[in-house]
DNA sequence: TACGCGTGGCG
DNA sequence: TCGCCAAGCGT
């Protein structure tokens, strides 16, 4: 078992100033832990400080009505996130502040087992240790786990569980935890590891065996097929656009669209695209195509222009102004639209 | 267990 | 250009 002091010394000397570091709030701790989810550093830190600046505490975000939230959380990604943070934001006023263990922590919804510990280590000092995709890349090549991932998940957290049999960890869990982030994000990264530097070299398995760059293992990974729509963008001289907002539940869930087709399979040809246009009107393409990447597909967009000298709210839809928050597909999509009419008039 | 769920940066 | 990856969760 490779010594905790080590790594808190390491720590001690190397730590990241972070927006969200040094800090044990935990309505602050909870925010940066589920903004991190699957999300860099990098992207977090502005929307963390800009986040704060709207809902300075959990009293002002179970306050805030979804639009805001949506609109805050706009091209963040992983739209359940924002959700859920309300939903538990709510939940937390009502039960008249946050629960102060993992457990407790875990019944909040969109808090798992990871954001559960690293919130209860964090912000209440308890000894646990959170295992996120850092903590199970140290593990396996400390310990030279060869078993890929995600099976290899309950093995990792088994072993990384026995940190917090060292006094030295239990005294110290918050920088502990926060000690492990750091190692992974810096030293023991996925690519080229930098284990010349690293406090723990002389305890890795994987190192002494020349084998931590091929860890962890990770099971094959499927292809992502590709599906197609065609978005229609009515807008106005004054530089609106119709929008709708999604379902609540499911693929960019609660966030604002540009009207059009399903996403499906196959491309559509105007004909079939056309029933799903918002008004019989002048259509017109825009030219190019926009991609956008999600986790399980690639999306190809077309999207057809049409104007009116003003928009006004109508039933399925809303009307906001050209810059609205959307998320990023949205974004991509309306960037093939040329310059609104007034401003081209403008221009 | 495996899949659905976003986005941006990097080699 | 493209696959990989980042402080995961819910179903």
């Amino acid at each position: 078992m490779p010594p905790a002091d080590l790594l808190l010394v390491w720590y001690d000397r190397h730590r990241r100033t972070l927006p969200w570091r040094g800090e044990a709030d935990p309505y602050r701790v909870w925010l940066s832990e589920v903004m991190l989810q699957q999300t860099t550093v990098a992207a977090v830190t502005p929307r963390y400080v800009r986040f704060l600046a709207r809902f300075p505490d959990v009293a002002a975000l179970a306050a805030a009505p979804w639009e805001a939230l949506a609109e805050e959380w706009a091209g963040l990604g992983y739209y359940a996130r924002a959700r859920n943070l309300h939903a538990a934001a709510r939940a937390v006023v009502a039960a008249g502040g946050f629960p102060c263990s993992a457990a407790g922590l875990a019944e909040l919804p969109g808090i798992g087992a990871y954001t559960a510990a690293a919130v209860a280590a964090i912000a209440f000092g308890e000894p646990v240790v959170p295992v996120d995709g850092n903590v199970e890349r140290v593990t396996a090549r400390l310990f030279a786990e060869a078993a890929p991932l995600p099976g290899a998940k309950p093995r990792l957290a088994a072993l990384a569980a026995r940190f917090m049999e060292q006094p030295a960890a239990r005294a110290r869990p918050s920088d502990f935890a926060q000690a492990l982030f750091d190692l992974g994000a810096t030293l023991c990264t996925p690519r080229r590891p930098a284990c010349a530097l690293c406090p723990w070299s002389g305890h890795c398995a994987a190192a002494a065996q020349g084998i931590q760059e091929s860890l962890p293992a990770k099971a094959a990974k499927k292809l992502r097929p590709v599906r197609y729509g065609v978005h229609f963008l009515l807008r106005d001289t004054a530089g609106h656009m119709l929008l709708r907002r999604r379902p609540p539940e499911g693929l960019l869930g609660g966030m604002l669209e540009v009207p059009g087709t399903p996403w499906r399979d196959a491309a559509w040809t105007l004909a079939e695209a056309m029933p799903f246009a918002p008004a019989a009107l002048p259509w017109r393409a825009a030219s190019g195509e926009a991609r956008h990447g999600f986790t399980h597909f690639e999306l190809r967009m077309r999207l057809m222009l049409a104007e009116v000298p003003r928009l006004s709210d109508r039933a399925g839809f809303e009307v906001h102004v050209a810059g609205a928050a959307v998320p990023t597909a949205m974004r991509r999509l309306l960037a093939l639209a040329p310059a609104c009419p007034a401003m081209r008039e403008a221009g």
